[in-house]
DNA sequence: ATAATTTTTTAGATAAGACTAAAATTATTT
DNA sequence: AAATAATTTTAGTCTTATCTAAAAAATTAT
């Protein structure tokens, strides 16, 4: 079992994993948790100890596949709730985080396995985040930032990077919401604003948030 | 806010004064929360300094308005989620209370008010409590133990006292369930056992068990 | 290659919540 | 009303997870 914080930091240092390979520095770690770098070496010391992760010192850390299991679980669960957060109580993908975060911690084996089935098993979550299964795998589908999408090309939107509520509620002010067609009508080279048709309507949007979101093309 | 040890401390006064009435003993807290007396010293002193709770050295403690308020909702949020188990993810009543305890943890007042809603706000749980609603407030029924009807008479069973798993598999195992009709066949006189007529068989249960179940009549 | 900088670790401190053991208070007997 | 027993509180310790400040190691710059 593990507590609460031996959790965050398992799961922080899978996301760190997956978005810049393995040997993920105390420093990185502490900025992802807004902690300090001290704190960190004495969980990390503590995570390694139970074969979780392997650590040497100066030389920061990976994920054993015991440790990955354990993060995926945790994603596994994050997801899942956000899913039924948006699919049976009403929440907009914006608001959903803050309250996954406390429920990816809830133990029981039997409620997630049930609650998967409730939501009939989905494989995305709201902001098109892969579910892990039990086993913890997962398909990764084929996806590109907008901002690499060329002029006068078509994409589908199907996730976005930043899921802040701040980003979340600016695309829903703007219409766009996953499954989307959107066409790049031209691109500015100057600062890397798209103008994008979206909707039947053409807006424009910054080099930030094209950055921001994932297409399929 | 109050963390999870508070809301602990703060929802067993709630029961122990709902069966005992007011000026709880550190000792009895310590019962229900099996843990030592020193300890919940300590924390009744940070109770009471939160307003929570009235305490004097010695004399015991009592809820606040605002102290009962709180427990009230921790009470709504532990019930409501059985309900959900139960309801929604196929959990039987004797495997609900374990993970009700963490759920009920989990703060997000829209989370809670839209689960009620989901559930179609409903005034019981799984083991015949009432559910308080937002305010605090739950009708109290009129309920009395199976033990104290008398021989002949009929009732229907709407709660248990105990809601242990190990009571509620021997209710299960003898098809005993809430809204059920129930008939005192006879009593015995030297160890209060009951034979009853439920199911339309007779069972012979004993004063332990009669006095786990509330019947109306 | 050495100096300067950054990163990481160690050492020691703090807060929450629990514990043990002993002291203080209250309750119960005789 | 003492004496005994039970309960409650205090004092001090422990663990977990955090922090600050300083030391150690690695990296970058000159």
């Amino acid at each position: 079992m593990f507590s609460l914080s031996e959790e965050n930091y398992l799961k922080s240092i899978y996301h760190l994993e997956a978005d810049h390979g393995k040997g993920i520095s105390t420093n990185a770690i502490a900025k992802k948790l807004d902690t300090k770098a001290s704190s960190v070496t004495d969980m990390i010391k503590k995570l390694a100890q139970k074969g979780m992760l392997v650590y040497k010192r100066y030389q920061g850390v990976s994920l054993t596949k015991l440790g990955r299991k354990e993060a995926t679980n945790i994603v596994r669960k994050h997801r899942l709730w956000e899913v039924f957060l948006v699919d049976k109580l009403n929440f907009s993908w914006d608001e959903v985080h803050d309250v996954a975060e406390q429920l990816e911690h809830i133990k029981s084996p039997k409620l997630i396995d049930e609650l998967d089935a409730f939501l009939d098993f989905p494989k995305m979550d709201p902001h098109g985040d892969p579910i892990p299964d039990k086993e913890g795998n997962f398909q990764k589908i084929e996806k590109k930032l907008l901002s690499t999408l060329e002029e006068g090309k078509i994409g589908i939107c199907v996730g976005v990077d930043d899921s802040s509520s701040d980003f979340l509620k600016y695309l829903d002010k703007n219409n766009i919401s996953l499954g989307q067609k959107v066409k790049v009508v031209s691109k500015e080279s100057f600062d890397g604003s798209l103008t994008i048709l979206i909707n039947a309507k053409e807006i424009t949007i910054s080099k930030k948030i094209s950055n921001n979101i994932y297409i399929q093309s």
